[in-house]
DNA sequence: CATAAAATCTACTGATTTAGTAGAATTTAC
DNA sequence: GTAAATTCTACTAAATCAGTAGATTTTATG
């Protein structure tokens, strides 16, 4: 049930964007990196995938950079883990984008598969329900 | 946030432990192996660590084999899956079992903290407040 | 127009984790 | 005494993860 670090950097960077976007119009991938402690080499991969997902736009050349696709209010954090780390369904049988057969002998008496449905739906709970937005709110109220 | 197949091999022998334990005392590992489609040899180490963790009992010899160490009411899921994957939490700075601190600049005002939280309280909050009788239960309702 | 700062694209690599296998020892019912 | 079972320890192949590296393209600015 682990948050690789992949997915790590890429949430906390989009939340970097979504938290500093009155600052500046456009980040460039040094700053962020230096910023948040992430390798920059790594992130730059990390933030590619996210662009070519349409999470992110940017800017190339000289005072080039990131910034979210799309208001803070519409970027949510499921979006960004699935891009990032694929389906939140700890098992691919109760995936809602990924759904896969498991080999268990009767799918719909199976007790692991009925648990792992309420573990899907409470994650997907959160994350589907948390944009963006929401979390740069509770960042900026504790500052 | 996948669930690991010796996690999910595990939780499914206790499951199927839970719904037969009316059939007899004991199961052997060959037996559950079978029956839930799991490599022998690989649960029979599964089934050592919960042993050791004192969620099974165990008989050993001719007849011998494994039975739940506690009454199914009393054994949850959040156990089983921690002694079988480690900590539930997606990220260490919010496990309350396996706490760590993380590197982000600054802890209190992190928004992925705050979020990863919510989600660790969320999975905690199904899988430990799911017993085994619980599982056992949904199961025999629909056969 | 040259230069520097930036994103982009593709490939590679070392380390770790996962998913098992394997062998030998021990215990117990019959 | 033998067969059926758990127990203990070690090993290994494959996959995934985390990160590096090199070369290219784009763009602002002086």
């Amino acid at each position: 049930m682990k948050l690789s670090k992949r997915g790590e950097y890429g949430l906390r960077a989009m939340i970097f964007l979504a938290v500093h976007a009155g600052e500046s119009a456009l980040f460039p991938i040094g700053v962020i990196a230096e910023r948040e402690n992430i390798p920059e080499r790594f992130l730059e991969q990390i933030l590619l995938a996210l662009k070519n997902a349409g999470l992110l736009q940017s800017k190339k050349g000289a005072a080039g950079g990131y910034s979210l696709a799309r208001p803070a209010e519409k970027i949510t954090l499921g979006e960004i883990e699935r891009v990032l780390d694929g389906p939140l369904a700890p098992i691919r049988c109760v995936s809602q984008m990924a759904y896969q057969p498991c080999d268990c002998p009767d799918e719909a008496a199976c007790g692991l598969r009925m648990a792992m449905f309420e573990v899907r739906a409470a994650v997907a709970g959160v994350l589907d329900r948390t944009s963006l937005a929401d979390v740069a709110g509770q960042v900026r109220a504790v500052r």
